[in-house]
DNA sequence: CTTGATTAGTTGTCAGTGCCAACTAGCTTG
DNA sequence: CAAGCTAGTTGGCACTGACAACTAATCAAG
């Protein structure tokens, strides 16, 4: 195992990164629109209802946070998602300006069909790898996040 | 290494894909938005370049199949582009309807800097890694893509 | 060689995303 | 209570994206 760390594999291996990585983000990407626009949802809406379900409801604020977007982008879409039903809000009694904003049925309901149809997707994608190479793959991925978003400071 | 293989293992594992490359997605668009912005272009605007360049240029038809968009919106696309000098094109003279598109030199000069932006940040991303498991995560984001592009038939 | 079909791009229209700045309304603190 | 802070909204602008209708050039018959 006596490798030679010399600092242009280092390099070429980022390069290389780069390119596996732009690809792999336009294809899970435009794979995603796909599936989401299938499911009469848009990729904003269905991260939205993500963030949303894995929480029990959201403010405005937190949402915005979450999506890394700006409030007032984040208040259209949601009003957007009010007018399609997909989600519903109340305001705290103890804060009325706030909004608390859940999921409705309707939303929940087009965010399961589409994380299970991409679940299934998925699954045909990992069957004919070896278990422990599923594991691997989706162990690195996550690493890969971790790490960004460690290395982080992307607004300095 | 006798692991039993079943079928809710694959279900899971596809699951767990589905969280991480979703996390994977957002965290590197964000990452290439902040990069693609600070180096005055917007993510499309790279993309376009990043094709153009590695072909030479395109015809206006052939770089809207290869974004994956619209005509009318690639037209505009390039529009935009030409306003912002980042591209040029010229009629070739045996079909003076169609454009053939490339990257200018300010544009080549932006997305070379943009992409040796995104490298570098890469390469202080995996410094940590072994070289074997560098070479793991490229290997295995490519197959993700080869097979999601494979198993394409997105839209059938 | 002219008509008819096809192809290349553009433009109109609409909806959605996204930012910044300015605003309203409710809450908090001195 | 006044001053200031916080939660969301609205106005204005630009970009992305789709679809449909359009112009202009090329190609294919006849």
């Amino acid at each position: 195992m006596a490798e030679r760390r010399s600092p242009s594999s280092l390099q070429r291996d980022a390069a290389e990164l780069y390119e596996a990585a732009t690809a792999f983000i336009r294809i899970y990407q435009f794979r995603d629109r796909d599936h989401a626009l299938r499911h009469g949802l848009t990729v904003v809406q269905a991260y939205a209802l993500d963030i949303l379900l894995s929480r029990d409801g959201q403010r405005l604020t937190g949402l915005a946070d979450a999506l890394q977007l700006d409030k007032s982008t984040t208040s259209r879409i949601v009003a957007g998602m009010k007018r399609h039903g997909l989600v519903e809000w109340t305001r705290p009694e103890h804060d009325r300006r706030a909004m608390w904003i859940v999921a409705s049925a309707e939303g929940k309901r087009r965010y399961g069909r589409l994380r299970r149809a991409i679940v299934r997707e998925n699954a045909r994608l990992l069957a004919s790898y070896a278990p422990a190479a599923r594991r691997g793959a989706i162990t690195i991925l996550r690493q890969l996040v971790q790490r960004a978003e460690g290395a982080g400071a992307l607004r300095p």
